[in-house]
DNA sequence: AGGACGATTAACT
DNA sequence: GTTAATCGTCCTC
């Protein structure tokens, strides 16, 4: 499945469900100025909630004060803690008030790889520094503190931008990685054959959508 | 108030 | 392939 990354990714189409954002999410660059400026391009992104029932979701069984930013309004950044150590970025999506994100999974550091190797010193090679969601959020310089930022903002610490000019990436989809509920949903999409995505290895192929 | 667990990572065998 | 690190969140009592 490919897609035209210049179709502008505004509020109108973050309304969408989950499902339908994420794969569109997928060669857009996500630009971090919380510290010096670092760049990434969306390599591997998964989709929670939305209608109806998805038990993988942080919002499953309702609203609480982590999840609160994930029934806000479309093209806010959801950020959480996972494990007690890694900060992990959503995209919220959908109609506000149905709670909704496409997690953002990987990223190929375009821009500010300096700052993105200081940030994540344990990587050793510039594939490691954005592979895997806990990295990108390191490789970003982002914190809880950012949790709820408008990424269509222009003047926003963090923000969503359009794809570099060029070939649309081919995509590939199969389930989401790391949860224990709703194991079969194929609601996770990646660059095809990128070296930043965390996990290459495709169980089902045949249910891109 | 207590405790199990997690949309993870890094280091180690 | 296995396991420790580490702590906020949320469910249960």
């Amino acid at each position: 499945m490919r897609h035209d990354g210049r179709v502008p990714l505004d509020r109108e189409l973050l309304a969408c469900p989950p499902e339908v954002v994420a794969p569109l999410l997928v060669g857009r660059r996500l630009r971090s100025t919380t510290g010096p400026a670092v760049t990434v391009v969306l390599t591997e992104v998964e989709a929670y909630g939305g209608v109806g029932a998805d038990e993988a979701s942080h919002a499953h069984r309702g609203r609480t004060p982590r999840n609160t930013t994930m029934f806000d309004r479309p093209g806010l950044l959801y950020v959480y803690l996972s494990h007690g150590l890694h900060w992990c970025l959503n995209v919220v999506t959908g109609v506000e008030g149905e709670a909704s994100a496409v997690l953002l999974r990987a990223g190929r550091v375009v821009d500010g790889v300096e700052t993105a190797r200081d940030r994540r010193a344990a990587a050793r090679t510039d594939r490691d520094l954005a592979r895997g969601p806990g990295r990108l959020g390191a490789a970003l310089g982002v914190t809880g503190a950012l949790d709820g930022a408008d990424l269509l903002d222009p003047a926003g610490a963090v923000r969503l931008l359009p794809a570099e000019p060029g070939r649309p990436p081919p995509l590939l989809v199969g389930p989401r990685i790391g949860i224990s509920k709703a194991v079969d949903r194929p609601w996770r999409w990646h660059w095809s054959g990128d070296p930043s995505v965390s996990r290459q290895r495709i169980v089902k192929v045949n249910e891109a959508i």
